[in-house]
DNA sequence: TTGACAACATACTGGGTAGTATGTTCATCA
DNA sequence: TGATGAACATACTACCCAGTATGTTGTCAA
């Protein structure tokens, strides 16, 4: 076998523990999730978790970094966009909300994190590492910030406090990864509809004006 | 010492243990949080908590009900006033956010609780408990739920999905237990500000007509 | 003044789990 | 073809903590 090809499975692995600990992260919240039922969600033992992981927290911080990685990819095509801020963002915001949907586990995973963070839940040597991430999550949320008073400024946006007025918009659009649930024969579309729901719902919160071609 | 007076001495002395588990529900999280470390906040032991509740998951349930009749005592005033639903509904959107704020660790411990049901984190014994205490809470959800829904029948609300829309107007309405943290020399003022600029954000969100006399 | 009981404190036990130490297998490479 | 190390599995330990069992103190009622 190539070296590639080796490294490849490795990574591999990595990902498929990383999936496995934001699904029972999700489910069972930090401290409810023992690293053994990780690995038994794996078909797996301890072993193969600490070879990749130092700690928990290690495991942690990685379903945290990779949900962010997620994120950054998903805005990423529309953040150059030409033309209005108020478009651009409605673009973002979309492709935001459509991510915490699709990549839900991980999402709830780094809300945890910052829950964590906030509440000063970490032991002192994984201070920095956990400082990182959230710089890391916070320049994501600055991202919009920027944007949002842009359109502002371009007279799209009508709202008094920029910092309220970010987290009141995150806290909508991040909201589907605590009450979307996978309905039966539910299609791309319907995800979409619902994501549009959502992504106007904030518009509107920050005195975006109406449209008319949209419902 | 008369009865009446011993009887209150014992319910302040609840009292005190539920303002004490609130807080460190709070600030670590259900099961970070040892009922030893209540004990300590509270300057006493263990004892003292199992006296009064039967199991640490008692104590919570204990902590969610009373966030809740505070919630219920708090829009109590406004919710049979006269007039158009949307004005009955800015009125208890505003205590209820004025509530959040004054009350946050109870309500993060309320937040805490839906979160632990909704993934089943609770025994089969206590499983009626909180299936009573959810309810409890749905049915405080109803109640805005009616109140946007006779707003838009009477044409000032103006939404597609009803069940959606009450998710997001109440996630923007419970943030503040989420990102509120007091200032120095904050006066209730202030307060009342930051909930007037929240319960705007969310009354946008409804797609309610823009007022003159709001900033 | 003397039970009786409420309101705690103290001391102990058992179960669950993070982390570690040590095997085992198998592919690659010299 | 044997050495080497990656990628795990197995076995064990040490700690934390919920819950319990039992003591202690003060109050009230008779």
């Amino acid at each position: 076998m190539t070296p590639g090809v080796r490294e490849h499975m490795q990574e591999d692995s990595r990902a498929d523990i990383l999936s496995a600990a934001a699904t029972c992260f999700m489910e069972r919240g930090y401290s409810e999730t023992s690293i053994d039922g990780v690995a038994h969600a794996l078909g797996a033992t301890k072993g193969r978790i600490y070879h990749h992981f130092r700690s928990k927290a290690d495991l942690f911080a990685g379903v945290f970094r990779a949900g962010m990685d997620m994120n950054y990819a998903a805005i990423a095509p529309y953040r150059a966009l030409p033309g209005r801020a108020a478009v651009r963002w409605r673009r973002m915001a979309f492709a935001h909300v459509v991510q915490m949907i699709d990549t839900k586990p991980f999402q709830r995973t780094v809300w945890m994190g910052v829950e964590m963070h906030l509440r000063g839940a970490t032991t002192p040597e994984q201070r920095s590492v956990f400082a990182e991430l959230i710089r890391y999550r916070t320049d994501y949320g600055n991202i919009f910030r920027e944007v949002i008073v842009k359109a502002r400024e371009e007279g799209d946006f009508d709202f008094t406090d920029v910092s309220i007025t970010n987290q009141l918009m995150f806290m909508t659009l991040n909201s589907p990864i605590f009450w979307y649930a996978p309905r039966v024969g539910e299609t791309r579309a319907d995800i979409e509809i619902l994501a549009d729901r959502v992504v106007t719902c904030a518009w509107r919160g920050l005195g975006g004006k109406e449209e008319r071609n949209r419902q």
